[in-house]
Order: structure tokens, then sequence, then C-alpha cells
DNA sequence: TAGATTGTTAATCGATTAACAATC
DNA sequence: TAGATTGTTAATCGATTAACAATC
């Protein structure tokens, strides 16, 4: 480890955790493309990223290159799956077996990288029962108990806004860590809590006001 | 418009714009539950922001308060709304027709909020005719033809990543201005295009740092 | 009026970038 | 070796916040 990622170990800006995923997903196209090295200078180029900006996002870590060479693919992608926690496994229950919460529990990505739902919970009573993925859907009120037996690491919210503070109460109660948000509530957490967010209608309203702005100003 | 507003008209930062959805949000339940008014304070203890971050970022549009007093929250929400570019409607064409875009197109709020999918393009021959949401499925080779007679604002793109890139050049070749990407691809697009990703794996990957990087922390 | 709260300025804080010694 | 590229520092840039005059 480098006298830099030492001294910066305590404080991780929000901004370089937002940007590791990303160099995850070209680094894994790179290696299945079968590319040996690469430049931060690449990396930038195709990522619309200043190459200074990755090598000053990598060094938070270590020291991953090598002077005049760049970086080895498979080492540096090796390098930051253990940095994202992709090391170990994780074991998700799904809240939630409408529309999204099927699509979340369909997509294979998940149980491939080590992210396996072990239990899909719902409300309707025409639901509980029916397979998915695997997964017998059980009925909410069991989740308590469920918990209690099965401890899980991450809960994933795909349920109305309505229900989605009382859910998360439930599953911070039953030891879960981190939640993963799908509904478009504001969710109030411990503070030893991890809450990830995805916001369907926000993300959405920021293309529609960059859209608006976008034909203002030509207009102007 | 306040000077500010005039002065900074031609550079929202992209923070702002970033928080306008979460403002709209919760102005929209506050006017649900029938509170007239609301201070800055008061929006910032609710959301985790400071009070002076929200007077900034809404004075970059105008001055929508009152001096000892606070803001209207129905005038507030109905100014926010006006920013967003939520006073027009928008036309969408939703392309692959799988979980992720069957969970889409069911999401009632778009369409409420004027956000209307107008056509849904699969390339499995099995879907093909099927009616998802009063919107029959058409083969994908009808895009170009189908966006030349009937123009749309947003494209969004629910594909596998391999076809992702190709989607989005028939898209915009097509005259759309906007894409949501709800694929795991890095899309390259001319600069009058916007481009909005909703990148699940991301966020899952974030949410893992953020597990990992605690229990570390906590362990030292 | 007195109390409260805005919109804005100036100060602070943090993130990005340019530049370069180190070195493969 | 000469060329290339890293990791890091210092400079720049931009965003956040504290403070306060203005004023409802």
């Amino acid at each position: 480890m480098t006298a830099r990622a030492r001294k910066k170990r305590e404080a991780i800006p929000q901004g370089v955790v937002g940007r590791l995923p990303i160099y995850f997903r070209y680094l894994t196209e790179l290696a299945q493309m079968g590319v040996d090295k690469v430049s931060s200078a690449q990396l930038g180029e195709a990522l619309d990223f200043t190459a200074a900006q990755i090598r000053s996002d990598l060094s938070y870590f270590g020291s991953f290159g090598q002077q005049g060479y760049g970086y080895n693919v498979a080492e540096l992608l090796q390098q930051v799956r253990q940095i994202l926690g992709m090391s170990r496994k994780y074991s998700l229950v799904l809240v939630g077996a409408g529309n999204v919460g099927k699509a979340i529990g369909s997509y294979g990505w998940f149980r491939a990288e080590g992210f396996v739902i072990d239990a899909i919970f719902d409300i309707d009573p025409h639901l509980i029962g029916n397979i998915h993925g695997g997964c017998a859907i059980r009925h909410v009120d069991e989740l308590p108990q469920y918990l209690a037996n099965r401890p899980a690491d991450i809960g994933v919210i795909a349920t109305p806004k309505e229900a989605a503070q009382n859910i998360c109460d439930l599953l911070v109660a039953g030891g879960v860590k981190g939640i993963w948000n799908f509904s478009p509530a504001h969710l109030d957490v411990p503070d030893d809590v991890i809450v990830e967010n995805i916001h369907l209608t926000d993300s959405l309203l920021r293309l529609s006001f960059w859209l608006n702005e976008r034909s203002q100003r030509s207009g102007d």
C-alpha cells in the first residue's frame, strides 16, 4: 500500500466510489476482449474522464500500475473487484414481488457475482407460495422471524412508497446493514446502515430538466 | 427573476439538478398532507441537507420564498415542476420488453406525469404483437420507420448490453434527444443528446463497497 | 413592532486537474 | 538507453456553508 493510500484510507470521497463500478465494467469488457494492458489515458478516453482522475482515484487504494507500461487489465480488474467488496458472497432478501421486484429477481448478473437472493416477501395473498427464481414468495409478516433464523446482508425494497419506511425498519431490526431501495421514498436509518437508492422518477426528471434546459438555451 | 438567477442561468451545476427531484418528491408529500408552508430549515431537516444549500439551489431559478415566512408549499411545488420541465408532455419509445422493460412499462407514475410510452420494440418474434400497457410490441427493425412517422422525445433502452449502443444509434438517428439507459453500457452520443443512466449493477456495487468499508474500519 | 426567514455574499471546504519527478 | 506512464504534489476550480443585511 502506498503512503497516499494509507493516508487516505479513512475517507474515500463518494465521487471516487461512484466511479469504481464504471472502471469495473470497462475493465471486465477489456478482459473479455483479451486486452492485456491499458493506460490511464486510454481508460479516460473510453469513459470520458481525465487520466489524472483515474490515477488519483486508484491511488486511494494502492499502486496498481507500472511506469512506462500502464496497468495490467486482469490484475487491475482483480484489484477493483477486491476493493468493491466482490470477493465475498452476500445474502439478499427482496421485499415486494411486483413488476420491479420480479425484474430484480430475474437479473442473473447479481447471482453470478455473489449477490444471492435467498428469500422474497410480499403482502399479496395471491402471490404467497409462488416460486420465483427458485424462491418461494413468503408473506411479509414472516420477515422478522425469517431474519432471526437466517441473517441477511442486504435488504431490497421494491414496495410501494407507503410501505417502504415500515419495511425498512423491519429489515434494520432484523440486522440488515445495507438497504437497496427501489421505492421513491426517503428512508431514515441508523448511522450504521447504508442506503443505496434507485429513484427511477428522480432519474427521469433529471432527464426532463436537461432536455428542457437545452431547448430553452437554444431558443435564447 | 433575481439577479442571481439571471446571472447563473447559463450553468446549473449537476448537483443542483440532482437535488431538484428530491425537493419535488417531498413537496408533493407535503402538499398531499395539506401542509401550507415550509422553511428551508424544515426542508433541510427532512431531507438531510443544510438549509443554506436548499436556498442556494432554489435561487438559481428565482425567488420563491418570503422573508420571515418561508415557502408556500403549493407555489414552490408548482415552480419546481416548471423548472423540471414537467409542464409539457413527453413521448417515449421503449426498446426491450424483457423483465426490466415490462417493469418500466407498467409503472403508472410516468404516464400520470406526462411521460407517455407510445411504442414498445423488441427483437424476440414471440413477443411481437403482444399488447403491453395498451401498446402493441413491434419488431425493432421497424424502429427507424416508426420514428420517421412519429417523432419521440425520449428513448428508453432496456436491452442487453450488447444491443444498447446499436439501439442508441437508431434512436439518435430517429431524432430522439434524450436517452434513458437501463443497460449496463456506456453509450456514445452526439453533444446535443442527453443520456441518463440507471446502472443497477453500479448501484449494487457501491452498496457492496460501503458495506465492506464499514466492516473494515470497525475491524481496525 | 419583534421575530423569523429569505436571498446573497464571502469564506471555507473539497474535488479535479496540470505538471513532473520517479522509474519501468 | 529512450520513450512512456505512473503516483503524487501543488494549483485550480467549483461546490458548500456560515453569516447577515434585507424585509415580510
